[in-house]
DNA sequence: ATGAAAGCGCTAACAG
DNA sequence: CTGTTAGCGCTTTCAT
């Protein structure tokens, strides 16, 4: 906007009587160091609130070649995981002097990348991202992240781009084995999309439970392709079809339990007499449905609040970190969607 | 960031052989306008792609005057209401060549003061801004907006600031006439924060539906005193402690509701046996509770894209508009949260 | 069909 | 203690 009678250093300057770099150093706190006097410092603050001067950050950015902004590209703000890992980043970002411009790449990589270019050509100084997951080569110039960058929840392990996300493989582990130690052993794997990281931990975690159990995996109790609420619901449909039903089900996402759910009030099942259902990724409503569902929760705010924190410090001193990955713990949330069954198979 | 290799139109000038004044033409698409030879034209572009040029905005932004930056302030990014909000604002903004800076005020009047001076000073060409609501001096400046703003759900009807809202009276009037409708007479309001907006509509809508039946309210059963869900569980313990219990109760927002429902869990009393319940402002979930809540939804969608199309609108083209609101009907969605009453009273 | 000059608002280097 | 000069990268007159 910067409407025309917008007050600036230079028309502070000539109310003043004095030149525009000593203004500029009486407004951004740099008078003592400078030893300007009092009576000047004095001077250039009443007549800069007289005129209710707003710094233009644009300017200075451009000079310092600094912005302090900070984008923030993810999959879906309106995912409760997703706006709660937002509110720690922007809550971290604000706390440092940094704002957050962000960018909802809907869950596509083409969007994920044209987001790319514009927060390049706004000059960010750093980036979060979840990403979609399945592409990952725009992540990189060269062989390296092309501004400072950290990445959250999902993550590619071959990139040299630290990451911070949950430890969703012991997670499913954690999980599962409790399907397990509840007597299941038909239990089926409502999986999201294919190729992102925590899909893939997530569904290792389903396999290697069973292996820590002396089962074996059938690999046809492994379906879906999705995060979205229609694929646990197709799929939990087409489960309860079979002639050999499961008799529990673990869902890789919040949004596919809440599928498994309509589909199963649907067909006059219920949880956890028919089904029994543990989920991956809490949601404040999980305690609230009937029955409880058991889950595995993340602690996004952590997330967010170590990813910013990470990314503030490659900000503030580039190359000398590590680029691994920081794995934070899930909890598994013990409620009432799993029943106890008799395991007929041990 | 604009590390030192980067490309600018000097370097571009240079290794073209020409000046920056055209090579800028040429990269901003001007080439036509400017008859500029065709030659000249592939040249630029060849090396402004060998290089990976990426305009910088900031520099662009300064000059004229023009950012494509919105503001966005709302108190809550987690709450699906808001997150919901950002997601049709942020891509309706970038659908339009917008950018979103996003500030959470923590519905905190501090935080959304510190809000409005950042974005001033990051030269925002707009604002969107859901207001915490209680304090609104800050949003003028003189006696205008001090950019081109608008307001989405919570609204200063005394301010000539446009504003989006939900039509939370008429609203109010389905649910509770719903309730009346149902047999219940003795009706509960757990209400928020007041002196906001929404919350004057809603309660007002509650008393007016009484008057359209022609009954009195009992002020007594109007409680509570924020939107969050442990003011939906506190009241809702008291409301149920009372010798006369009330019917029906109707929560002004969802996570009251939620507190509602976590309170009589706790109590051992059920939905709808022991009190019916309707609730402002649909969730996700509430289709999956049990039983499935009765709601009055907004269309939270529609506020976004609304508001967004209106401020470009003012930013566009500046004081050719009403300063008037917008109300978005509502829906009142019957599910199995009210039970029929025998209206004793009638 | 293109270039030179000027300036957006700010800050850092250098001078005195 | 303060001013002069210069320049961040871009776009817009105004010339030619």
């Amino acid at each position: 906007m910067a409407r025309e009678g917008d007050a600036t250093l230079k028309i502070i300057a000539a109310k003043s009587g004095v030149s525009v770099p000593t203004v500029s150093r009486v407004l951004t706190g740099k008078g003592e160091r400078y030893r300007i006097s009092q009576t000047t410092i004095d001077l250039v603050n009443r007549i800069a609130t007289e005129l209710n001067y707003t710094p233009n950050y644009l300017a200075s950015s451009l000079r310092l070649k600094r912005t302090f902004t900070l984008g923030l590209i993810i999959p879906d703000i309106s995912n409760p995981f997703f706006s709660n890992l937002a509110r720690s980043i922007e809550k971290a970002a604000r706390g440092n002097g940094y704002s957050i411009i962000l960018c909802d790449s809907e869950e596509t990589t083409k969007i994920e990348i044209e987001s790319f270019k514009l927060l390049e050509s706004r000059k960010v100084d750093g980036l979060i991202v979840s990403p979609v997951g399945q592409e990952s080569r725009h992540f990189l110039a060269g062989n390296e992240p092309r501004v400072p960058m950290v990445l959250v929840d999902r993550y590619f392990p071959e990139l040299r781009i630290p990451y911070v996300t949950s430890d969703s493989y012991h997670g499913a582990i954690d999980a599962v084995e409790h399907l397990i130690d509840n007597g299941h052993r038909r239990i089926a794997c409502i999986q999201g999309l294919h190729n992102t990281s925590s899909n893939i931990d997530r569904v290792r975690g389903y396999a290697d439970a069973h292996t820590n159990r002396g089962l074996k995996v059938d690999e046809s109790l492994i379906v879906g392709d999705n995060f979205g609420e229609e694929n646990g619901y197709i799929e939990a449909k087409i489960l309860m079809k079979r002639a050999q039903r499961p008799t529990a089900v673990f869902c890789v996402g919040n949004l596919i339990s809440l599928g498994v759910l309509r589909a199963l009030a649907e067909e006059g099942l219920s949880i956890p007499h028919d089904l029994s259902l543990i989920s991956f990724d809490d949601h404040p409503y999980f305690s609230f449905l009937s029955p409880p569902i058991t889950t595995v929760a993340q602690q996004n705010k952590e997330l967010g609040r170590i990813a910013a924190k990470l990314l503030l410090e490659r900000i503030e001193s580039p190359r000398t970190h590590e680029s691994g990955g920081i794995f934070v713990p899930t909890k598994l949330l013990v409620r009432n969607s799993v029943r106890r069954a008799n395991g007929n198979d041990l």
